[in-house]
DNA sequence: CGTCCCCTTGAGTTATTTCAACACTCGTGG
DNA sequence: CCACGAGTGTTGAAATAACTCAAGGGGACG
């Protein structure tokens, strides 16, 4: 998956050190963007924050995260390679985003795609676009929350993610079952323990809690 | 609350009669439209059709539903006088909407608001605000289904209702209790408990089951 | 070698669901 | 006018999926 056009050489640098290069975010949509190295568990930017930048995963992951005033958390979604996080069409973040492992993010100007926009109707119907396909994830989302069981929950959640990665069963997973189990809806101990399950059922194998091969009588269990 | 230009005088007709107008669906976004009337749990459109059309409802109530395919249904919004839906960056509709009760509904073809968004980016951007603001709202519905108790769901959802329609503590919901379990991922007992529950507790007045007066203890039960 | 963090597992609890019965309203038709 | 049935809402009792609390395992790291 191309990322950004001239990636080559495209080292983690430390936290800070931007580069200049040109974001790819859809066909026809490029912006000029520097690049940021957040370590893990570092915030990229915070809920309620001015929404100065749009951003872009080069490497590693991201989840948006909004937390409640008790400390239940949520997690809205993982951003892995390629993906676009952090695009608001109003003036401010409504969930801050963290990385979930050491990542290399794109930062592109609001002001710039918002000139671009106003100046350039395809241009604001790639952004639309964008919105729109996140809108899309939260459906789907919000059916798994509605009425699905934790073992489907889990099923859709690792048939997902393989999806996202390259071809093949095996997936590496690079978040924590506390992230999981936030963006299920469920408690780690039931993430856990569905894992285990699923695996007794030889619908998954694991070795180590991050990495699983995914056999083909899972996706039967993606309701 | 506005929502036709020239409105008056607009009376229900019967489905498939047209009237020419003109939807206002935001500051500055006006369109060419007919109005047709759809009668109680009458389908507006379907999932996976063809998304010719923007609506607006005009009056009555609209709910946006998703079908498992083994029956679990769920509802991912309801729109009252002056809401929008339907409206889709791709070519389909992603869930189906049905009249709660008997409505009359503005209509926008599609391709007019394409050609506005294309021709001009301050049009296409108030049409990436509409979807930017479902966006939000399904957000905050997402941390609803995902760590509310039922308590806190149903506060949360008499609480929204209330904010829509005339201020005021009184509420009148259009939709069944089957609607309200499947908007919030609940049993329709679970519902009604609850309900009972919060009127024992004082902070809700049923009359009917359609109309409930709001309590101010209730807003601290909005989680 | 000890500590920290994360994951897993077990046992008991609980919120919510499921199943079942009953109440209420509203047309329709005898 | 009343009987009837369909549709909708309420309530109770039992079942269960998921949660909570608690303990232990294993890897990473100083």
């Amino acid at each position: 998956m191309q990322v950004l056009q001239s990636q080559v050489g495209a080292e983690p640098q430390t936290t800070g050190a931007p580069d200049r290069r040109i974001a790819q975010f859809a066909p026809g949509a490029a912006f000029a963007c520097f690049t940021m190295c957040f370590s893990r568990n570092e915030e990229i930017f915070a809920e309620e924050e001015e929404a100065d930048f749009v951003y872009q995963v080069v490497s590693g992951a991201v989840r948006d995260v909004r937390i409640m005033s008790d400390g239940r958390r949520q997690i809205g979604a993982f951003h892995l390679a390629g993906d676009v996080f952090g695009l608001e069409c109003g003036e401010r973040h409504r969930y801050s985003a963290e990385a979930v492992v050491d990542s290399e993010v794109a930062l592109v100007r609001r002001s710039t795609l918002h000139k671009a926009a106003d100046a350039d109707g395809g241009a604001a119907r790639r952004l639309w676009a964008i919105t729109s396909r996140d809108l899309q994830r939260l459906q789907d989302h919000m059916l798994l929350l509605c009425r699905k069981s934790a073992v489907e929950r889990v099923a859709s959640f690792l048939v997902g993610m393989a999806g996202r990665g390259v071809a093949g069963e095996a997936i590496d997973l690079p978040m924590s079952r506390t992230d999981i189990a936030d963006y299920l809806g469920l408690t780690i101990e039931t993430v856990s323990r569905t894992l285990t399950q699923l695996e007794r059922d030889r619908a998954i194998s694991m070795s180590g809690s991050r990495h699983i091969v995914l056999h083909d009588r899972l996706f039967a269990l993606d309701g």
